[in-house]
DNA sequence: GTCTGTTTGAAACATACGTTTGACGCCGTT
DNA sequence: AACGGCGTCAAACGTATGTTTCAAACAGAC
């Protein structure tokens, strides 16, 4: 067995139980246990959990910004100088977490969950390394999104990045999806490519809604259609 | 000091460290410490931690089911047999929401984190707690979406739904949005009531929009617009 | 005032965690 | 054949957790 055996079978296992369970609630015994190797391994070949996960994130994410960015080239070369379109920007980047080199067919549910858990336990560290190593590709794609949607002010579209953001991580790290994503809990097949396809137009028409029609919040009755 | 006044204390001090830290995060004598009461006292009035976390929950949710009930009632009856619209369906639910007799001014905020974590966090006896406890105003909440939007197949109207309530819980928990919430770190006053009147009209878009145009996932190319 | 059930207090319990240790086996180099 | 670095292993370390214990303090009823 090579030595980076270990090494991939841990990061294997912790991508998987860190998905299932979230961080905190996943220990070094199980990730160990389910990866077949001495709990030691991971001090000895990570440092620490906090690095493993980074490792696990890395591991992805490092690829993914590299075809990102390339995507993101693509487009703007085909655009010529015009602004890419939001359905374009919001396509580009779908597109290349569907087409990341995977290691099984679950990999994107998994490790969408794995961003989502990311945003919404509150892992300090985690969001420190995530920002300071992979600020590049998502300052790009903020710029996209202003340029695509100029019609909006700043705290509209500011508000509006978060609930597309929500949509995004709060579906893929949900529990029910997840399950229903892994064993077809459905009828239908449900793959990751399907939910993209319903969640780029939703988040498209909710993008270029209206402007907000500001209800007075303390009215007593409300507005009829 | 009345009986219930450590009951109270516990609640309090719970319900903000589980809203900033999540429940695993948060151990039994940060609490106790916060509150400044006994750390047997939660195990002697709750009798466990997780029943702590129920009753947290308990505490916010059971008058808010009930007062949902009643806008539910009075929506429908306004209506006399037509099934409400969904922007009303909306307004009726985030208005109870913010009409809820609050203990602070940031009480909404927190609940909407500690629902988001709920979710997100796999705390299976959370869940099932909130399912079992609760049942009957979502299932009638999931009744008007579905009279709402009869254009929408049951697949689609799935995953709209799970986009909605990614786009509330993910903006009302995610960390960064808190703590703007809480101390008004930017410049414009950021109220709950304001968030929600951006947040419905994105909602109410997405989930009418188009059919989902179901590019071929699998496609060289993006289609422009 | 005394008694009874309820609530607090400090301390200990058993368990699980992340991490560290030191011995052991392996393999290529000298 | 002896060495030395590398990876693995079982075991232990110190700490923090949820929970339990039991005595003391308190409340209201008689």
């Amino acid at each position: 067995m090579a030595q980076s055996d270990t090494v991939d079978k841990i990061l294997d296992a912790a991508e998987e139980l860190f998905a299932e369970r979230g961080f905190s609630e996943t220990s070094l015994r199980m990730i160990t246990s389910k990866a077949n190797v001495n709990l030691a391994a991971v001090n000895y070949h990570f440092g620490s959990k906090n690095a493993l996960i980074h490792a696990v994130f890395a591991r992805f994410l490092t690829p993914f910004s590299a075809t990102l960015e390339t995507a993101f080239d693509a487009l703007e070369a085909r655009c010529e100088g015009k602004p890419p379109t939001l359905n374009q920007t919001l396509w580009a980047l779908t597109e290349s977490a569907v087409r990341m080199p995977q290691r099984n067919e679950k990999g994107i549910s998994i490790f969408m969950r794995l961003l989502g858990l990311a945003y919404t336990q509150s892992q300090g560290h985690l969001r420190k390394f995530l920002e300071q190593e992979y600020s590049e590709p998502f300052g790009r794609f903020m710029r996209l999104l202003k340029e695509a949607t100029p019609q909006l002010s700043a705290v509209d579209r500011y508000w509006r990045i978060q609930f597309m953001l929500g949509a995004t991580a709060f579906t893929m790290s949900s529990s029910d999806a997840l399950r229903d994503i892994l064993q077809n809990k459905l009828g239908v097949e449900t793959t990751v490519q399907e939910i993209a396809s319903r969640l780029v137009p939703f988040l498209a028409a909710g993008m270029q809604a209206e402007d907000a029609m500001l209800v007075p919040p303390q009215s007593e009755k409300v507005s009829v259609a």
